[in-house]
DNA sequence: TTTT
DNA sequence: TTTT
């Protein structure tokens, strides 16, 4: 068992790619605000990676508020020194467009992730860019 | 809203620490199975940083299958070369202990967090450790 | 483990009652909207009942939009034919305002459930009134 | 956004039907304990009524621990005294296996939920049976 | 009995 | 680097 439940807000507009099979990839990173404000009374948020696999950014630009729904994935890589480091991101399986745009109300079923060998391919991918965000 | 639930086995035996101001934190890493083989057939996990606030290494030890309720945290910090660097970690609200132990079916609910003025006590211990795993 | 989190719009203002020991407690229906239409192109919702220990109906009102986060509670009492019959309600423990009002974005975390004893007052009360929705 | 998740144990053997159409559901009750004990010291449970689209009676029987994930779902209907009854009743959509098992840490993904017109043809078997538990 |  |  691997949820994620998050509410919040696209700090900016979805990055899209495509892999070379053909696949669309969206990812950004979601503003949660946190339940407490800190020691010096400020609100604060956690900023978590999201990546969703299908055709999203239509629906999705910086300050739309969403329910994501999906799991934690962990990945770990080598840097430049040798020393191990870990990324981690939610895979998204659900996005529900909550708030005041036109898409209100609505949500869109995302594919549950990469097809068999897709994976390789948004490693190649990533080797560009380092990792996706 | 944000809430992650896991369900996996310890890696190790817990970690323990007491900070200064006199909570006790354990630190675990938690194998979450993914859903699918890779494309290898070969069975992968997610290793999941948790952070239970509260007494509970008594009822947890390396391979204690639990369920975990909590929230997703991100923390930054710079590293010494200056880069900004990402910690996310699961802060455990609830444990349930499940499978074959004695405490079986049981459940210990968590404190919630640190009170004002922990986390500075908690950044304090960091320095040593540089991150609490 | 039981959680349950909704998204959706109280179809009514919360119900609020107070019971004999001095807590308050607000029940309301909240539309969930399905992710599917049916098969005759009609958009459906599930009703779920919603039960809040505490004072958030100065927060909540119809057509009001949730994020509420709980656990699933099953009741089960015999009817005047001496029918057991079964109530299901989920037991709120966090509320998330969102949606296009001035508490917009703000979230109040409410009590885990009645203290010792109050189940009790509680069902006193619902005799009066057979289940509180 | 509706997501429900629970842990617990099967109450019975499930109880598998076929539809007209081919498909198979499988329901069942699942006793999820609840985490405190009551006024009389006693530990309770939630017995959920539980709906899987597609074969899962051969992984799971009576006293089965099990992780679902899923959706709350509300029926209506009227009774022979023409009053309007609730049904409610979780549609899982994953649903693993834990504890001590040979399947122990299995998983299987399972069907949304039944196609198109199927609802119908729940609908008349559920006739014969009032409702499906 | 239902919300937007 | 961050959203309202």
């Amino acid at each position: 068992m691997n949820k994620v439940i998050l509410i919040g807000r696209l700090t900016r507009d979805p990055d899209v790619k495509n892999t070379t099979s053909g696949k669309t990839v969206a990812t950004f990173t979601l503003a949660v605000d946190r339940r407490f404000k800190n020691k010096d009374g400020q609100k604060e948020a956690d900023f978590v990676p999201i990546v969703v696999w299908g055709i999203v950014q239509q629906y999705l630009s910086k300050g739309s508020q969403v329910g994501i729904s999906g799991r934690l994935q962990v990945r770990s890589y080598d840097d430049n020194d040798g020393k191990r480091r870990y990324v981690t991101e939610v895979i998204a399986e659900e996005v529900n467009f909550i708030g005041g745009k036109k898409d209100s109300g609505n949500q869109r079923q995302v594919a549950e992730g990469p097809p068999m060998g897709l994976d390789e391919d948004f490693h190649l991918m990533a080797d560009d860019d380092d990792i996706p965000f």
